[in-house]
RNA sequence: GCCCCGGUAGCUCAGUGGAUAGAGCAGCGGCCUUCUAAGCCGUUGGUCGGAGGUUCGAGUCCUCUCCGGGGCGCCA
C-alpha cells in the first residue's frame, strides 16, 4: 500500500523524464519500488535502471542519477542514493510514513472480507465470479485430517479470492448418487449394525457407523437405497457440523443425484452425443505420452461387443475425451445403462455454468489421489462448453458460406477492437449481409457471439421468420432467458439462442472472409483421434478455452509426525482420524485448563495456521508436538501473542492515560498533527503493515494462501521488536505516546485482517502460561 | 511407462531474475523494580543435489541427470 503510493509517484517520475526528452520513449517495464532485503539500503529500493539501462541504451548509473535527481523534489521522499550496480534507495520521508499511517487507521475496525474499504484489499483489475468447489468428499465418514487440509486451504483461498476483489461461491459438491458402490457399501454397513444382519465383507467400520445406526429408525423392511440416504443424510450432517468447528462453512451444499433425478444427467450425454464428441462405437482411443506431454501415439482399442448382451443392453456411451487431451475416452454409460462418476460431473459443471449467477470461472480444490483428474475435468468442461460439431457438416459450412448470403452479424468482442472488426463489417455488407452492431443495443455484448445462420441451422436450432428475417444468436450461455430477451427487444427479431463455442464459430467466420487455407492438414497422429482439421481446431480451441475457465488445484499430501516419527492416519482403537479428533486433541493438550469451547477454538486456530503454513502443493510434515506446545516455537501463538500484546497496551493505555486515548478518532488526529522521524522499529513495523494488500494481491493470483501465514509471522515479528525497544505509553511524552498507540491499531487491524483471512481468531488476552513445575 | 511434489545452515523451512542467500528451532552469550519474557538482542553455522544453457546478472527460467515423497493404469 505505500508501495503503491511511490509507485504512483515513481510513474510518473518515468514519464515527465520521457516528456522532457531525457529518456528515450521506449517500452519500459513498469518502474517499481520493492522491499529491499538489508535495511541499511533504505526503506525501498527501485532496481528499474538496471533493467532498462539496455532499452534506454545507457548505462545503468547514468540512468539512476536522472531519477535520483527527480526524486530528490518528492515531497514523499527524504532522501536517495544510488548503490552497487545501478539500485536506487530510498528512504521515506515523515509525511509519507504519516499518510500510510492514516490510510490504514481508516480501515481501524472493518473486516477485510466485508468491508470494500479496507486497506488490505488491492485493487482488483479484473473482477471476476469465481466459484470454489472443495473438500467434497464421500458421505460416507468423518471429515479426515487427510482432507482438512483441502478444508482449511480451500476455505483461506476463498477468503483471499473474495479479498482481492472477487466475488466468491464456496461450495461442496456432494457424492450421494444411488448407484455408487461404495455408498452401497455404506449403507449395507450400517443395517447390518442395525439390524444384527450379516456385515458385508468390503463393509466400513469404526464408532461413526455405529453412531450413524444408532439414529436411524427404520419402519418396516425398506430397500437399501433407503438405508444408504438415510445413513448418508446423517454422516453429511457430522461432516457439515465438523466443517463448521473447523471454520469451514458453503454457500452451497450440491447434490449429485438431484442431477439423475432431474434427468441433466442423461439430457447431457444427449446433447455430447448430438455434438459428436460422444458416440457409441466400440472402440476407446488413449493416448501414449511421451515426456513434457508429447503426443507420441494414439492407440485404438477395439472394444468386445458381447453377443449375449447384445438383447436386452445398448452399447456403450463414450466420450470420446482424448480429442479434448484427457489421456483416455471415458465411459458416460454402461452398456447395463448405470451412468457412471463423470457423467455426473458433466452434468455438474454444466450447471455451474448455467445458473442465474453463473461464475465465470470454476476452482476445483483436490486432494494427491486425485491428480488424474485434472485432464478429464478438463475435457467435460470442453466438450459442453464447445459447439455442436457433425466434423462433416462443419467442413461442408467453411465451404459453402460464402455463396449462400444468408448470414446476419452481430458484433463479435472476442474479435479485438480496430480494424480486424471493421474489416470483417465492410466485407459482410460488401457482400450484402446485414451487420449488427450490438453496442448500439447497449446489450452486454460479453454473452453474444455471432450469428451466421446457416451455421446456426446446422446446430439444429429451428428458425422463426420475422419481416423475413431471423436472428441467430450464439452464446456461450443460451440459458439465459434475461439476456435473449432483451436482445429480442432490442433488435425486434425474433431470436433463436445457439449454444456454440465462439472460437469454432470466429474460425468460420474468418474462413468465410478471407483467403487463408483451411488450416494445417492433419498430422498422422492426430488423424487418429480426429477427422478433420476443422474438428481438430475446434476440439483444441475448446480444451484451450477450458484450461482458462476451470483451474484444478492439487493439494499434496501431510504426513502427521509425532515423536519425530510419521503417525498413523488410523487411532489406536482403529478409528479413522477425524478433523474434529485433531481440534480437540491439539487444544485439550495446548490448553488443558481451559474450558472446552476454549480448547476447540484453540484447537482450531492451531490445526488451520498449520496446514496453512506451507504451500498447498508441497508434501509437508504435519508436526503434532509442536501443535499442541504452548511455547515459543509455535508459531500460532508467536502471532495471536502480537495480537493479545496489543491489545493489553490499548486496554492499559485507556485506563490508566486515558488523555492520551479517548478514542480512537483522537489517535487518528492526533497523528496527523505531528510529524517527526520515526524509530527503525517503528519504519519497520509500519511498512510490514502496509504490505498486506500486496500480500493479499500475490496469495489470490496464485492461490498461495501460505504467503499469509509468512507474512503474519513477519508482522508479528515487526510488531514484538517494536514493541520491546518503543515505550508506548508514556505520559512524559504524549505526541510520541499517541503515534505509537496509532501505530499499535495500525499493526491491529493487519494482525487481524491476515487472521481473519487465514480463519484463526485474534485473541483479546492471552495469560502466560504456568511455568512447569521443577 | 507417465504425471505431480521436494532436494537451500545440524533440524524444520522462507526466498515476485537483482546487492553480502534469510528466519525459527537446536548450540553459545546477554535483557524482566517501567505497557504480559508465549517476548527481544548478539553470536556460531552454506560447494542453494549435480552438469550444461539462456543474460549485464540464476537458489529463482530452460534442457539433461541423480536422490527422496506421492499418484495414475474403465473404482468413484
Amino acid at each position: 500500500m505505500i508501495r503503491s503510493l511511490i509507485n504512483r509517484s515513481l510513474q510518473g517520475h518515468l514519464q515527465a523524464l520521457i516528456q522532457a526528452g531525457q529518456l528515450p520513449d521506449a517500452a519500459y517495464p513498469p518502474m517499481q519500488c520493492e522491499a529491499p532485503k538489508q535495511p541499511d539500503h533504505g526503506d525501498l529500493a527501485v532496481p528499474f535502471a538496471l533493467g532498462a539501462a539496455r532499452i534506454a541504451g545507457m548505462n545503468p548509473r547514468a540512468l539512476a542519477e536522472l531519477l535520483v535527481e527527480r526524486l530528490r523534489q518528492d515531497p514523499l521522499i527524504a532522501s536517495v542514493e544510488i548503490a552497487g550496480p545501478g539500485f536506487v534507495n530510498l528512504r521515506l520521508s515523515p509525511t509519507a510514513y504519516q499518510q500510510a499511517l492514516n490510510a490504514v487507521l481508516n480501515s481501524a475496525g472493518q473486516s477485510v472480507l466485508r468491508d470494500a474499504g479496507h486497506f488490505g484489499r488491492p485493487s482488483c483489475e479484473k473482477p471476476e465470479r469465481i466459484n470454489v468447489e472443495f473438500v467434497s468428499v464421500n458421505p460416507n465418514g468423518p471429515i479426515t485430517i487427510g482432507s482438512g487440509r483441502g478444508a482449511a486451504y480451500g476455505s483461506a483461498l476463498c477468503n483471499v479470492l473474495q479479498a482481492a476483489g472477487h466475488t466468491v461461491h464456496r461450495e461442496y459438491y456432494i457424492n450421494d448418487g444411488v448407484n455408487s458402490e461404495q455408498m452401497r457399501q455404506f449403507a449395507l454397513s450400517v443395517r447390518a449394525l442395525k439390524l444384527g444382519t450379516e456385515f458385508p465383507e468390503k463393509g466400513y467400520k469404526g464408532d461413526y457407523v455405529q453412531a450413524v445406526a444408532d439414529q436411524i429408525e427404520p419402519q418396516g423392511d425398506p430397500d437399501v437405497i433407503w438405508w444408504q440416504q438415510e445413513a448418508q443424510a446423517l454422516m453429511l450432517q457430522r461432516q457439515r457440523r465438523d466443517l463448521e468447528t473447523f471454520g469451514v462453512a458453503f454457500d452451497t451444499w450440491f447434490s449429485e443425484q438431484t442431477l439423475h433425478d432431474s434427468g441433466r444427467v442423461q439430457a447431457c450425454i444427449d446433447e455430447l452425443e448430438a455434438k459428436g464428441i460422444a458416440d457409441r462405437q466400440p472402440v476407446r482411443r488413449s493416448l501414449k505420452l511421451g515426456k513434457k506431454g508429447v503426443i507420441e501415439d494414439v492407440i485404438v482399442e477395439d472394444q468386445p461387443v458381447d453377443e449375449d448382451d447384445a438383447a436386452g443392453s445398448e452399447p456403450t456411451v463414450w466420450l470420446r475425451s482424448t480429442k479434448l487431451g484427457d489421456d483416455k475416452d471415458r465411459v458416460l454409460r454402461r452398456k447395463d445403462g448405470r451412468l457412471t462418476y463423470i457423467a455426473g460431473d458433466v452434468a455438474y459443471h454444466d450447471d455451474k455454468f448455467n445458473r442465474p449467477a453463473n461464475a465465470d470461472r470454476l476452482i476445483t480444490v483436490l486432494g494427491p489421489d486425485h491428480h488424474g483428474f485434472i485432464g478429464r475435468l478438463n475435457a467435460v468442461v470442453a466438450a459442453m462448453q464447445m459447439s455442436f460439431l457433425q466434423q462433416d457438416q462443419l467442413e461442408d459450412t467453411t465451404k459453402d458460406q460464402a455463396q449462400t448470403g444468408e448470414f446476419v452479424f452481430m458484433n463479435l468482442p472476442d474479435l479485438g477492437s480496430g480494424g480486424e472488426l471493421e474489416g470483417l463489417e465492410a466485407s459482410a455488407q460488401e457482400q450484402g449481409h446485414l451487420f449488427v452492431d450490438l453496442d448500439r443495443f447497449l446489450i452486454d455484448t460479453g454473452l453474444v457471439k455471432l450469428v451466421p445462420e446457416r451455421l446456426a441451422k446446422l446446430h439444429n436450432a429451428i428458425p422463426v421468420k420475422k419481416d423475413g428475417m431471423t436472428l441467430w444468436v450464439a452464446m456461450e450461455n443460451p440459458k439465459n432467458r434475461e439476456a435473449i430477451d432483451q436482445i429480442q427487444q432490442a433488435s425486434g427479431c425474433d431470436v433463436r439462442p445457439v449454444i456454440a463455442h465462439p472460437t469454432a464459430i470466429e474460425n468460420a467466420i474468418r474462413k468465410t472472409y478471407t483467403t487463408d487455407s483451411e488450416g494445417e492438414p492433419l498430422s498422422e497422429i492426430d488423424a487418429k483421434r480426429y477427422v478433420s482439421p476443422a474438428e481438430r481446431d475446434a476440439c483444441q480451441a475448446a480444451a484451450k478455452d477450458a484450461e482458462s475457465k476451470l483451474l484444478v488445484q492439487i493439494y499434496q499430501l501431510v504426513r502427521f509426525m509425532k515423536d519425530g516419527q510419521p503417525a498413523p492416519m488410523r487411532k489406536r482403537d482403529g478409528n479413522i482420524y477425524a478433523i474434529s479428533d485433531l481440534i480437540e486433541e491439539i487444544g485439550a493438550q495446548a490448553a488443558p485448563q481451559a474450558d472446552r469451547e476454549e480448547q476447540v477454538r484453540i484447537g482450531r486456530d492451531v490445526a488451520r495456521f498449520f496446514y496453512l503454513m506451507r504451500h498447498h502443493d508441497t508434501t509437508f510434515d504435519f508436526d503434532l508436538d509442536l501443535a499442541a506446545r504452548q511455547s515459543d516455537e509455535n508459531p500460532v501463538f508467536y502471532v495471536q501473542y502480537a495480537h493479545a500484546r496489543i491489545e493489553q497496551v490499548l486496554r492499559r493505555a485507556r485506563e490508566e492515560a486515558g488523555s492520551l486515548y479517548p478514542d480512537s478518532n483522537a489517535v487518528n488526529g492526533g497523528l496527523a498533527a505531528t510529524a517527526r522521524d520515526l524509530h527503525e522499529r517503528e519504519k519497520q513495523l509500519l511498512l510490514q503493515v502496509c504490505a498486506l494488500p500486496d500480500e493479499v494481491a500475490l496469495a489470490a493470483e496464485d492461490g498461495a494462501v501460505n504467503r499469509l501465514t509468512n507474512y503474519a509471522m513477519e508482522l508479528a515479528r515487526a510488531y514484538h521488536g517494536f514493541y520491546d525497544t518503543c515505550r508506548v505509553i508514556d505520559t512524559d511524552a504524549p505526541e510520541v505516546s499517541q503515534q505509537r498507540l496509532a501505530l499499535c491499531v495500525a499493526a491491529r487491524t493487519a494482525l487481524q485482517g491476515v487472521l481473519e483471512l487465514l480463519g484463526v481468531s485474534a485473541p483479546l488476552r492471552m495469560d502466560r502460561p504456568a511455568a512447569p513445575s521443577e
